[in-house]
DNA sequence: GTATGATAGTCAGTATTACTGACTATATTG
DNA sequence: CAATATAGTCAGTAATACTGACTATCATAC
């Protein structure tokens, strides 16, 4: 097997639990969305900012935006030094949700770590970072 | 960054270069369909077993294959000992294919091994088959 | 200042991936 | 042989994602 695809089956483990989390806290967000979510900074983020970061297109971010927004999750507010931007921020109840998964999240990654132990744990980070260097040099 | 996100860049990273070696190589196959293919065993295999192993449902692996079927990589044939199932195996041209997306994931490992060096490589790895237990157990 | 090109975002249309539910046909088990 | 399980399909829908075309605003060069 793969690598990569050893990653997946992880990667897939940890969403699998934070969707679920989410659901149970009465959080109804989908993978995709979650992804967008996540990327939301502190201050607002632009559309295409998440939409790279998210690696989908501008039209597709714009989808899972309106639908975390119709969830009273986020909310769109004209950017103050840029008239065509808008900003994409939290509100309370977002705010809230996105502590909750940051903290599920947190939760199954310690799980892990428990089950590695701290020396393999904290090679598995750095192989991911390392590798991560190679293949998304930019960000 | 969770270690979960990183893992989601490196494989997406694996998965653009799959996909983009395969259709240079004349074969126009998506993610979904990658994924279901390479789990197709020699002697063919089952949909529903395809499907378990994918993580879908055995409609969307129906659809997968079918699309797969339909460019000529896979042939579905009637199961000689059991009536209601098909098995689903690689044509000549989809043998070929499937070959190709091998070496070319193998190669990709090869250049992430030597970027990570072989103590990181073999340490990743590690960690990723000793949380596929964790997270996937009976398989 | 104003024309030119770049950028932010939307709208329209389509394809793929994925789901649930209902169904047929065949196997297996009691 | 009846009851139940399994393999797969069909129908319908939703989510995710794409391309292309468009408007509005910004930045820059003249």
């Amino acid at each position: 097997m793969d690598v990569a695809t050893l990653m997946l089956i992880a990667y897939r483990a940890m969403d699998e639990r934070v969707i679920s989390a989410m659901r149970e806290a009465g959080y109804d967000v989908t993978v995709a969305q979650a992804r967008i979510a996540q990327r939301i900074g502190e201050s607002g983020s632009r559309l295409v900012d998440l939409a790279e970061q998210a690696q989908v297109t501008k039209q597709t971010a714009s989808v899972l935006v309106a639908a975390l927004e119709q969830k009273g999750l986020v909310e769109r507010v004209p950017d103050p030094v840029d008239g065509r931007a808008r900003l994409i921020r939290f509100t309370e109840r977002g705010e809230a949700a996105a502590a909750h998964a940051r903290e599920v999240v947190m939760g199954v990654e310690q799980e892990w770590n428990e089950h590695l132990g701290p020396r393999l744990a904290a090679d598995l980070r750095e192989a991911l970072t390392s590798l991560r260097e190679l293949v998304d040099p930019y960000r």
